[in-house]
DNA sequence: CAGCTTATGACACTGAGTGTCTTTATGGAA
DNA sequence: TTCCATAAAGACACTCAGTGTCATAAGCTG
């Protein structure tokens, strides 16, 4: 199996390919000539590389944009995992202030921007916002069980928080302000936890 | 323009197609075949029509799927605008009311749960839901800025509630109860307006 | 019947995504 | 150093979704 543990790795033809600066080249030529205008086959080219290559590390047209969004999830994992040992206010206090501190730690958010526009514009890319947003979704819900959440409230929770908050991404992008901060403080506010919230006992 | 105004048409070669007769063609096709599995060309077929002609009335294949919810969404318009004039509690319990009314109000909840499974369980179909919800989020969203909710949060609570409403539909169909409602209650349950909500001003 | 209008479909094309097989490049064993 | 196992890279061919163009069928109105 390939793909896996780019680590301990010895043998065989090593990489020549590096994916970021692929995806970078197709960024390119999605802002210049459009995304449904740009054919993998001319990404494949500006890149230097084969058509089929291109696809084993984009499985789709759609990965060469949505790709770049892993930081943003990671950053929010991180801050997550950071803020669980401390203060425990309550669950969705956690998730709100990791999804502000992970926005605040990308390390560049011209670039988050002009991906979010050019998502937001798109049929496409909008519409792979549901499997593209699955890995938020599982550490969000991961995080929710773990606090106590009955399970079927941290799904509704869970979906609602991701909604929110991809339409505050959105928000944000559009327009012109540096700090997505606010969008995103004030789109996760309209989530709640009904009744018996909290981190008081694992009720499945 | 065509496929405008089916009622004042007496000019021109009359319709012999029903898109809702085709429509439930492929879905017996994609019961039996699976999704993936079915081509348009096979759908074509089997409803005795040509491919483009099937293209005329279903624009891409998963609206052969997702087409048969609009009742669902009109339904919801419908107990919605009924409710408007009676009580209006806070516009989200409204919200909250219509789409359990009209869940009520769909002719064949049968259909509906097949539907959905099939949606639940195709990255393709899931893929489409933000396209697929469309309308909606548009009635919604209308309905809250009616309510006088800020134009800001009334975006952030119609995403989450869009997302936790069709979290819910797809849990309904995943599982064996009759009746949708509770999972619809349950879910839109954790959708709050923060602050000055309610039908008090017009602030936009 | 003539002509207008609209539904249907035949044909051809682009491009996404996939499977198969060949070639290339490396590290390690003989 | 030579050969071999291994894995990357690409060439090739294919299926199918979706689109555009154009021809034809079938009603209605005059």
């Amino acid at each position: 199996m390939p793909t896996v543990e780019p680590a301990t790795r010895s043998t065989g033809r090593p990489v020549t390919i590096d994916p970021e600066s692929v995806a970078r080249v197709a960024m390119e030529l999605f802002s210049r000539d459009g995304y449904e205008n740009t054919s993998m086959e001319d990404i494949a080219r500006a890149a230097g590389i084969g058509r089929k290559s291109l696809y084993r590390y984009f499985a789709t047209k759609a990965d060469l944009v949505w790709g770049g969004t892993e930081p943003a999830v990671e950053a929010s994992v991180v801050q997550l995992e950071a803020g669980a040992a401390g203060r425990a206010d309550d669950p969705l206090s956690a998730l709100r202030q990791s999804v502000v501190a992970g926005a605040a730690a990308l390390p560049d958010l011209a670039v988050t921007r002009a991906r979010l526009r050019l998502i937001g514009t798109h049929r496409d890319l909008l519409n792979r916002s549901y499997e593209a947003l699955g890995s938020q979704r599982d550490v969000t819900l991961e995080h929710l069980k773990a606090a106590g959440v009955p399970a079927a409230t941290a799904r509704y929770a869970c979906a609602a928080f991701i909604g929110a908050t991809f339409q505050a991404w959105l928000e944000w992008a559009a327009g012109n302000d540096p700090d997505p901060a606010p969008y995103l403080e004030a789109a996760t506010a309209v989530v709640r936890l009904p009744q018996g919230h909290g981190s008081v006992g694992k009720q499945l």
